[in-house]
DNA sequence: GTCATGTTGTGAACAAAAGCACAAGCGGGG
DNA sequence: CCCCGCTTGTGCTTTTGTTCACAACATGAC
């Protein structure tokens, strides 16, 4: 239970989820250790990256040996607080939202889809990967009644912020931002954006640069 | 036509779609200029970084005035290869595939779905988003035809690694993956991957992290 | 016990990004 | 024609992140 009294950098907190998921993969084939190296190569980052990374957590590995993939499993998961399956809401059952509500990876990634929401009557009472499509008005009580900290936004942009300060109003202090908005909530409230356009205009850009001279892929990998 | 001969730093490529998606909306309330304080506050970006971004395309401001609304858009969209129309195709059409065929934004935004691709002959014939859905060994076929330079791959996780060598093997260059996997090809390929675990995984770590001393959350806003 | 091999954890150098602060320049009013 | 208010563009400082390189330590062979 000593915990890091060190703070962890954005830049690691970012990667952390990549090696959860790593390891994830480890367990599943029966590994007992992995190299730092061994964890670069399956995640894609640098080697020395991911040692640094993990001291930042403590010190877990053993030198001459590596990591135990149970117990790194273990502490990356306690610091990313995945020791309790988080449930989460979802607002805007479009297309994207049917897609999150029924992607199967999140139970194995630590959380749970407690309510599927949306604001038109059309939709409503509808199934939707198990789950009954219920009106908007009832955000407030769900978020109360399931203890849910975090909202995912799939509304179009212009409902965006509605559903954010409704989300906020009701005690949500996460979001997961799909919409193309910029929402503004309070400073206590994080907020995460993924805009699929902009990822393809970023790709865009390097496409179109290759041949530039003085190259420089930012891969994700 | 005079090319900016600085290399623009990846945290400024990453911006751009930002600013390019802010300016759209302000043609369309046919604002004529903007103030870097105004774009700042529109895209949830420091103003003296958005100035620094600008500077990096050219000297299109005017002091004391701003930026003219429709040429900064024209420039950003020059320099993230926005001035035609790329083609992508879409690999897996399940939920999230079939999300993004039916996604209205990427047209406004610069780009086209081309074709749609499943393994799954129960899927193939089937229409998606005015799309017929088509085997993916037609796969090389349709990157040749309609020079698609982008691929999306929402297959899963197994079938991701395989689908991006193909891709690779038939000639495009760009790599956008919706699957956990990490994908290994070759450096003249980029790669983009958007894992939505991760992202409720960072958004977990800062709630739980949130009432610690030193908070300091990256707010994506 | 000693040595060879492998691997961690981290100090230090380097690189990239962020943010401040202000000179330079524009434009409108008088 | 001059002055004043506004806004850009950027040099400089600070902060954050990446990478290298190696001492410290574990393990297993002999």
């Amino acid at each position: 239970m000593t915990r890091p009294a060190r703070r962890i950098p954005d830049a690691t907190v970012a990667r952390l989820p990549l090696y959860h998921r790593g390891l994830l993969e480890l367990v599943r084939s029966k590994r007992a250790t992995v190299s730092s190296v061994a964890l670069a190569e399956i995640t894609g980052v640098n080697a020395a990256k991911v040692r640094k990374d993990l001291s930042y957590l403590g010190t877990y590995g053993t030198r001459g040996v590596g990591y135990d993939v149970e117990n790194l499993l273990h502490q990356i998961g306690r610091e990313l607080g995945l020791t309790q399956s988080w449930p989460v809401v979802i607002v805007g059952i479009g297309n994207l939202g049917s897609a999150l509500a029924t992607y199967g990876g999140f139970s194995a990634r630590g959380f749970r889809v407690a309510a599927l929401l949306d604001a038109d009557t059309a939709k409503v009472g509808t199934t939707v990967g198990g789950l009954t499509v219920r009106p908007t008005a009832e955000l407030a009580e769900v978020v109360a009644a399931e203890a849910v900290a975090i909202g995912i936004i799939a509304t179009p942009g212009q409902a965006a912020q509605d559903v954010a300060d409704q989300l906020v109003a009701a005690g949500v202090r996460s979001i997961l931002n799909f919409s193309p908005a910029v929402l503004s909530v309070p400073d206590d409230v994080g907020v995460r954006r993924v805009d699929l356009a902009v990822e393809l205009q970023i790709l865009s850009f390097y496409q179109q640069h290759r041949d530039d001279p003085l190259l420089s892929l930012a891969t994700g990998a």
